[in-house]
DNA sequence: CCATTTCGCGTACCAGCGGTATGTGAAGAT
DNA sequence: ATCTTCACATACCGCTGGTACGCGAAATGG
């Protein structure tokens, strides 16, 4: 168990690293949250962590990177199960609902992340992420012929940043359950909006 | 204008540490600028700054209470223009966008707030900002009949995270002058699928 | 008009931060 | 068995936000 191949080691610290700076980034955000307590809590020094990373910055990349992987497999999932391109769509809101709306998931995605790296890097990776999977599954429709032809990145940024922003509402203390469903409705009516009649 | 008494004096210094952190917060970002600069810019010394300010938290928190002041200045007295309710929504939705694409007023209101003041203050602060605004055009739409009756606070948060995220995509790089008019048109759309038919 | 108080601001200093340079010892190679 | 490599520890540095305190001119009262 305690792993005597020295790769082995290697990539055990790493993956250490990664996950406890993931959970106090999490926790309590990135620039609350110093180096030190990140090499305490996973049992190295800072010498580990320059090993294996360029800096706290590239850190938190990488840990973005995780999360935005994570939200995106959970969407593309989903969606998949899916046929119908309409209910596709629809499926891939509620699964990135759902995903997004872990406080854990929030503030390092949705908060910090435009903040740290700025906002262009932050939005090539969401557009490598979840905002991909919504962007094909608006071009489906419009091939289909279920939502009037229209330039689809204009699109794509509206309803993604709809979702964050309401992802982040829906995860703050003073909402009701009803809540909840209450904003699906309205985003599905949104969308419904949009359909070809 | 070199302010011979003590009072005017103090507004000037005041003034000056608002104006200069303004700046420099819009230009390279909360985390990025040092108060060392702020005060060097301002012509004054740290004392100064932390006998008018409780620290380089509650300078950005008066900073961005007047960014977020301005816009929402500037999308009252557009809609206040017009009289049909439905021409208020969507003129005061083309004023945020006009007002927020400027590159000043994105980092400090739409990318270092939610991450410098956490995601709960900003949010009141824009509730109490140009939110508010857009959720008292969507009442005046439901008692006017023209959107049917549904919950105001997902709406709101929906449509104003779309402007957030589609006024800093606007302002990026890669964007030409259509894709303005594209994602006006987008919201135009989106907006005109909720009225009642 | 002078004595006293007030207070806006400058100066000096501190703990803690991210980052770097260098040492070290065990795992791997020959 | 010796040498080499490299994952990691240690010690240190410049700089940052923040604090404590001193000073001098403007306000105040007699």
């Amino acid at each position: 168990m305690p792993a005597r191949t020295r790769a082995q080691q290697c990539a055990n610290t790493r993956a250490a690293l990664l996950h406890e700076s993931r959970r106090l980034f999490a926790t309590r955000g990135y620039a609350a949250v110093g180096l030190a307590e990140i090499v305490r809590a996973a049992g190295v020094t800072k010498g580990a962590l320059y090993h294996h990373f360029a800096g706290k910055l590239e850190l938190f990349r990488e840990v973005l990177a995780q999360v935005q992987q994570e939200v995106a497999d959970s969407v593309a999932r989903t969606a998949d199960a899916e046929t119908d391109p309409w209910a596709r769509l629809t499926a891939g809101c509620q699964a990135f609902l759902a995903a997004s709306t872990a406080p854990e998931i929030q503030r390092i995605m949705l908060v910090d992340g435009p903040a740290v790296l700025g906002w262009t890097e932050w939005r090539a990776m969401d557009e490598a992420g979840s905002a991909r999977h919504l962007a094909e599954a608006l071009t489906e429709l419009i091939e289909a012929g279920i939502i009037p032809p229209q330039p689809v990145a204009p699109l794509t940024h509206l309803l993604s940043g709809a979702m964050n922003e309401a992802a982040l509402w829906l995860a703050s203390s003073a909402v009701t359950p009803e809540d909840l469903t209450a904003t699906q409705t309205a985003l599905i009516r949104l969308l419904d909006g949009m359909r070809t009649d």
